[in-house]
DNA sequence: GAACATACATACAGTTTGCATGTAACTCGA
DNA sequence: TCGAGTTACATGCAAACTGTATGTATGTTC
């Protein structure tokens, strides 16, 4: 009988170690920061050498940016599963709305994909990242509200991109204390605000959207 | 006679020097970034050594601090400047925001103020920095808007900060070379949107605001 | 003008990053 | 199946950087 950590294809070992550093890197980017972070301890909680990270990853930075495409990945994922094909463009943006404050809620993450991911990638590199995962559905869902005339019809990637950073501002705010009730209702005036003929509707006449701060 | 640089009080030297760093300091932050400029650069730059840098402050980030503090005190100036009282305050908010591209163009700025300072202070530092700032005027106009009735009434706090958010990214998105127009036209129509009353108005109807981009 | 505080400069220790070099394990064609 | 070549690491090293401790000159105060 051989031990379990030999015969391994080369391909085994790369996906093994490869994730294993992700992780680790993943769990204290999340906790203290990209900045706080340093090489010698994710390592160290991955159980490699720093050789193995500098093989795999051309610097920190790059293990850096796989560990933001994957946690963008994931919250797209997690806003994707909540949010049911059936809904009207207004439900389904508060709808999604609400799981990506879900998904952000899992604590670092607001860090991690809203306050280091743009600083230390870019805004542009965040923007590619985020149009490939989490921007995408928004996108999908605020063209579709136009073409079918229920939203003014506006230069999309701006009406995205700004509304987009109206709910990351909100995730940061929430989780620093402030009232998702308060942000929650904000964000569905700004967003009535955009559709086609809402006229002076009452504040409490759209149908609340139900969820786990109601 | 003596040299210019004897027989200074110790206010002169402490003020000459904090000054000398903080503009160096602000040139490389602005140029490179935070995490690329060492304080070995700045003192030289400066010209003084870094025994003068750890005098004054307490390590590189309260340095730092001191950069955004003053550069978020220009932006709001030259906003405040720009925008006469006499206007109503949807023209106000749109003026104001022309005017905060044109303070965020001064090129390196929205690096600093919009993504390593969030980063490196947190952005509960920045929206402290900010609403002693820049934020304050914003939250004054909207909070007028609100009693005077002309804006819907909702959560200040929230909507002050989504709609600051909103532009923030505008400024970095055209920055990056997105069309202005079509951020300014989306702002409007956002800002438009909580406006009470204001129906389905036809998108050309709004009184348009002039300004270096037209 | 002596005691004290302030404003620095210099020297040093501990970390950190990226790279270069060495070695074991895997892959593949003859 | 076996050796050449590649891949996947570990280890060692050099440069740079941060923060602090220590030394010194210059103002300040009584």
């Amino acid at each position: 009988m051989q031990p379990e950590s030999a015969r391994r294809s080369n391909r085994e070992r790369t996906e093994a170690t490869r994730g294993d550093l992700i992780a680790a890197a993943t769990k204290l980017f999340v906790e203290k920061g990209y900045g706080e972070t340093s090489t010698p301890e994710i390592v160290a909680s991955a159980g490699v050498t720093r050789g193995a990270l500098y093989h795999h990853f051309a610097d920190k930075r790059a293990l850096f940016h796989a560990v933001v495409e994957d946690e963008a990945a994931a919250v797209a994922d997690e806003i994707e599963k909540a949010t049911p094909d059936t809904l009207g463009a207004r439900e389904a943006l508060l709808t999604g709305g609400l799981a990506f404050f879900n998904a952000m809620a899992v604590s670092g993450r607001t860090r991690l994909l809203l306050l280091d991911g743009p600083a230390i990638l870019g805004r542009e590199t965040m923007d590619r990242i985020d149009s490939r995962h989490g921007t995408r559905t928004l996108r999908e869902g605020i063209a579709m509200a136009m073409r079918s005339g229920a939203m003014k019809k506006l230069p999309l990637e701006a009406v995205t991109a700004l509304l987009s950073a109206a709910f990351d501002r909100a995730a940061l705010a929430i989780e620093a204390g402030a009232s998702a009730r308060d942000y929650l209702k904000s964000l569905e005036a700004l967003i009535d605000g955009l559709m086609e003929g809402n006229g002076a509707a009452p504040a409490g006449s759209a149908p609340r959207i139900r969820g786990p701060l109601d």
